[in-house]
DNA sequence: GTCCGTGATGTTATAACATTACATACGGCG
DNA sequence: CGCCGTATGTAATGTTATAACATCACGGAC
């Protein structure tokens, strides 16, 4: 194990900058702004936004940070990498965020690319919920 | 017909301001940014931000205007009014936007809700593609 | 008519998010 | 060494969105 696969880029081959964004995110547990990680990491030496937006962008790329467009912020991704199809349950409360993959939207989605004649690039999908732990105690299951 | 019914809030009881801006979304044929709508609206006597995305709101409460948050724009809804489950396809070359409802992509979301326990209040799906006229002739099916 | 509440509007300023443009540093490799 | 590609630093700017406050127009209660 002590050898790296060729192609195995999962990692921490990572520039600097791009590294301190990473751990910064994992440690955040939940999604943060461009401009919240540019103020913790300014003891680190990050000192200005192109440099957070540069990392992020290196990290989406390697798929292991995601945007959340509807938030305007990114989330260090949990699963190792699976290709398309990842979405987002955000709690509107709590603010918490659940990353996933349904089978069944994927599916749907690429039915209705096909049936449209559309090429599908990217899905983004991100669903504003009231998560379980947010949920008042014994409410109607919707 | 003349007379409307009573909770038909489908048309223009609009307020004077969100009535332009809807005007000039239909005219647009196209997602466009708050900036973009209040440059085209200035000799209407549209001035300032707050005037558009105040416009924009009332338009969105109503369900007669979606934005698009991967974009960070706006388009008229085409639909009637249709509750949930609105999602579009942004063909990345064009720009252009199709607006759609799928019965599949609602029921898998509906599903994964009552899975996980969320309550859910609003689905975004937006799907980065490439459209049917921008793909280069006699290109495979996917 | 006067008062008051409410929703719409107007206006200034600013917050929040993101990129452009250009300069510098550093490592690999001819 | 000299070149190139990637990463980095930094200032300025561009773009998107809202806060905060003043005013206006209308409708009902009195």
């Amino acid at each position: 194990m002590a050898r790296r696969h060729r192609h195995d880029h999962t990692l921490d081959d990572l520039p600097r900058n791009a590294r301190l964004v990473l751990e910064d995110l994992s440690r955040a547990e939940g999604p943060a702004t461009a401009y919240e990680i540019l103020e913790r990491l300014r003891p680190q030496g990050i000192a200005a936004p192109p440099t957070v937006y540069r990392a992020l962008n290196q990290l989406m790329e390697r798929g292991v940070v995601h945007r959340l467009e509807s938030l305007n912020a990114f989330v260090a991704c949990v699963h190792p990498r699976h290709g398309e199809g990842t979405a987002f349950a955000i709690c509107h409360d709590c603010g918490g965020v659940e990353e996933f993959v349904d089978a069944d939207i994927n599916a749907a989605l690429g039915a209705l690319a096909g049936r449209k004649g559309f090429e599908l690039d990217h899905a983004t999908i991100e669903l504003s919920v009231l998560c379980a732990s947010c949920r008042p105690a014994g409410e109607a299951r919707s």
